[in-house]
DNA sequence: CCTTGACTTGAACCGCACTTCAAGTCAAGG
DNA sequence: CCTTGACTTGAAGTGCGGTTCAAGTCAAGG
């Protein structure tokens, strides 16, 4: 247990994300400092996992407060599973619909219809999904 | 060539989109009516294709006016090329995150850590990327 | 002791993507 | 002709995810 515990300014350095940043998600929840130094506050280092985590789930299109849900989840927690499932089918959905765009994108870089828009094969990515309307 | 136009609340419907929303896409030169129906706006089917191209791309994390570009690239436009190349490798990265996390939320459903986050093949989804920081 | 510089706070502000509102207009039906 | 209801406009408002600001505080170094 390495229990040296990181200066905000370091985590901030460490993790990509502002200080600002950091203290928003102390106020939503979703980190807390471990202490303070002075008035500054000190982070114990599974926090920089933790903040990975936090980007991972906002970069797939989690909000800040289903973020906050996800970390509390505990296993006898039935109803948040099932929402953590709902939420594993609509990751999978945009994993597909994004796997098509990309490789619209990848076709886009050879293309020569005018506009690209046009070319039928960078339409495939638009394909309707199927029945995942309300 | 089925030339029927459609009016905007027909449109909103068909798509899922707001009325509001076409309005604004309007604006922002997204898509365009091809006539009016006494004040109403009406549009070509095609749009409805558009519309899902819109909606397909703001969800993968383009912005409006990334997708505004998108819609008027033309290959003769290498710069704007260069730049969908590097939305292709954006798109990938994400698809990559996005698949692990879907792997991630799967096993939480049967996984008995308590709180799920601190499971470690849970946690496989926030692997550091390597290098692509700036 | 005094400066420096990185932090602290709450509150205000920001950009994005829309939505809502108030006031007005039109086409169709009775 | 009058009502109804879906549309029109520009402007203001909303929610999210932060950033920025002003004023203050602390620890370390000279």
């Amino acid at each position: 247990m390495d229990d040296t515990l990181i200066d905000i300014g370091e985590v901030a350095r460490r993790s990509g994300l502002a200080a600002s940043a950091l203290r928003f998600y102390e106020r939503k929840g979703l980190i807390q400092a471990e202490g303070r130094n002075g008035l500054r506050r000190a982070y114990r280092p599974q926090t920089l996992e933790r903040l990975d985590l936090i980007s991972c789930a906002r970069d797939a299109g989690f909000t800040l407060s289903e973020i906050a849900e996800l970390l509390r989840a505990r296993p006898s927690d039935t109803e948040l599973r099932a929402r953590l499932a709902g939420k594993e089918r609509e990751v999978a959905e945009r994993v597909d619909q994004l796997t098509r765009l990309r490789d619209s994108l990848r076709h886009a870089a050879v293309c020569e219809h005018d506009p690209l828009v046009e070319c039928p094969e960078f339409k495939h990515a638009v394909r309707r999904v199927p029945v995942t309307r309300s």
